[in-house]
DNA sequence: TTCAAGACTGCAAACAGTTGCACTAAACCT
DNA sequence: AGGTTTAGTGCAACTGTTTGCAGTCTTGAA
């Protein structure tokens, strides 16, 4: 039925191994044997099979990346970013959904080990010491997320932060709300630290908030009560919610109040007014840390991220 | 190094062919045999290797799924659909991302072909020839494309643009423009012949246009010369795009002029005014494509869509 | 001319499972 | 009681490739 090594080495009258080795060798068989293999090869439609190479050497080149929601926004840029990257060096990739359940996540790297060379995890919610544990079994990749003894990207929001806020401090604000996110997030921690240390704004924060249009929409009122001029958002999504609920109250974006965002979005380029927000290089992320994972890396790196000013920041009345 | 199923026997006593039945053939073996087994396996973290498994039985419990762009946020509700859908069933899915291009089309599926039970296809862009030729290495299903031979899952996206042409009909719009998609796409003419067919109402094309928020802006002006009331949009994308350029022109969303798209994706919900728009079944084509595949079913479904309305559209002046 | 070193290639044993077949013992039936 | 079925298990061959080892042949050097 499926062509394989043994009829391409039948038909080219060498041995198997001669074969083989065109394919994994090449420069241990001599170059007319080699063109003749490969000919004989083309005409039958051989390709290697995955799968058995994989089970003598072990590698699999495959991939596993894991994501805690794959329709959130933040994440196909990155998804697609990571796969470009697999691809040019001819290793495919298992893209999994966690629906941000931390079991779900140690269920998947465990079922991923034997079938890829290594994973890479975005902003894991596993506790240190389950990822640890699972370090042994599949090599992996942490984005966003301190994990000691991982290869790890971050993405420096804590400067984005103090980007945002300096931009507002300078657009004339002196009081600035953060609209945080969950309790317990990493990013959330490291964005609040970055803002309090920003200095001539006094900054109030209102949370936490559920990362989602929603949660923003629902601070609106807390917002408006904080008395400030300028918000930073914990994400793109809750700017938006924000943005819609402060409309609900009468209140204007950027007339009466301003708002930045954090992630840089789609749906905030195309929202109204759009968005100004802090750009996190997913894609670049993506990119790295399959190409880390494949060349087998243990490095931590932090990538730079900046301010992208749109229509939804002014200065106040 | 990693425990094998030659391992979990010697340290249960029996014969390596009785632990592979129990974990593929459970009823073949004794209750009691049976949990011993099992125990000794999960003591010793015992968990059987696929790949070798897929040597044997030629079924890898691998799936792809080919899209054109995976950060289009068309796709990635279907994607995660897909993806707990594969799951479910214990499969895992390889995501690929055309970049829009034939060739890498067939080369991933090409590529898939030996690691894959079968391969989920999003709105495939190469020719009937080769996608038939290719489905003779790995079956396939496909979304959104006729293709004879093959499993197919439709939106039917005639009905909806036939429900949002009616939609401005009962609103009082006469002369409403279609701004198509792409030459030769099959949505974009299904689009236009359902809605040629809505009586009462005069119907002027304008397109080709790219199926992107830039090619809605750039026919803002066409659409003011053609002096309609009404616009149905190819996409979200493209009625995003229209309505900033309609914006730009002075003319205002709905008070102006009514625009529908078509997608009904994340920015356009986010978007002011919220648009209204023909909501696709993504995440339903999704499951249902690898449930398709699964069982290896080979049929071709149509998925109804629905017209969901926001603010984007309203009685014409 | 002889010997050593290379360059190729073949052999066969892995890799981690699955599965048709044969075998044993117990259960069932008349 | 004897024969037949059935359940459970073992045996061994097989899946498609890789790879250490050994063999052959050529080439270059002394």
């Amino acid at each position: 039925m499926t062509v394989t090594i043994r009829d391409v080495a039948r038909a080219s009258g060498v041995h198997v191994s001669t074969v083989s080795r065109t394919f994994s060798a090449p420069h241990m068989v001599n170059a007319a044997t080699r063109s003749r293999v490969l000919t004989v090869a083309e005409e039958l439609g051989y390709r290697p099979n995955r799968a058995a190479r994989a089970l003598t050497t072990g590698r699999t080149h495959n991939l596993g990346l894991i994501v805690a929601d794959i329709a959130n926004p933040f994440f196909p840029p990155l998804i697609k970013a990571a796969h470009a990257a697999a691809r040019q060096r001819d290793y495919h990739l298992f893209v999994a959904d966690t629906d941000e359940e931390p079991a779900a996540e140690e269920e998947l790297i465990q079922a991923f080990s034997k079938q890829v060379d290594g994973v890479v995890l975005c902003s894991p919610r596993s506790s240190n010491k389950a990822l640890e544990r699972l370090a042994e079994r599949v090599p992996f990749v942490v984005i966003n997320r301190r994990l000691r003894g991982a290869a790890t990207v971050l993405m420096d929001v804590g400067h984005g932060a103090r980007l945002a806020v300096e931009h507002l401090a300078g657009l004339g604000h002196r009081r600035v709300a953060l609209v945080a996110g969950p309790a317990g997030s990493w990013t959330s921690a490291e964005i609040r630290t970055a803002a309090e240390r920003v200095p001539g704004v006094e900054l109030v924060v209102i949370g936490p908030n559920a990362p989602t249009e929603r949660g923003g929409f629902a601070a609106a009122g807390r917002v408006r009560e904080s008395g400030v001029t300028g918000v930073l958002a914990y994400n793109d999504l809750v700017a938006i919610g924000l943005i819609e609920g402060l409309g609900d109250l009468g209140l204007g974006v950027p007339e009466d109040v301003s708002v930045v965002g954090i992630d840089d979005i789609v749906p905030g380029r195309l929202s109204r007014p759009k968005l100004t927000t802090v750009a996190m290089p997913t894609a670049a992320a993506g990119r790295l840390a399959v190409d880390l994972l494949i060349q087998e890396v243990s490095a931590t790196t932090s990538l730079e991220t900046r301010l992208v000013i749109r229509e939804s920041t002014a200065a106040p009345r």
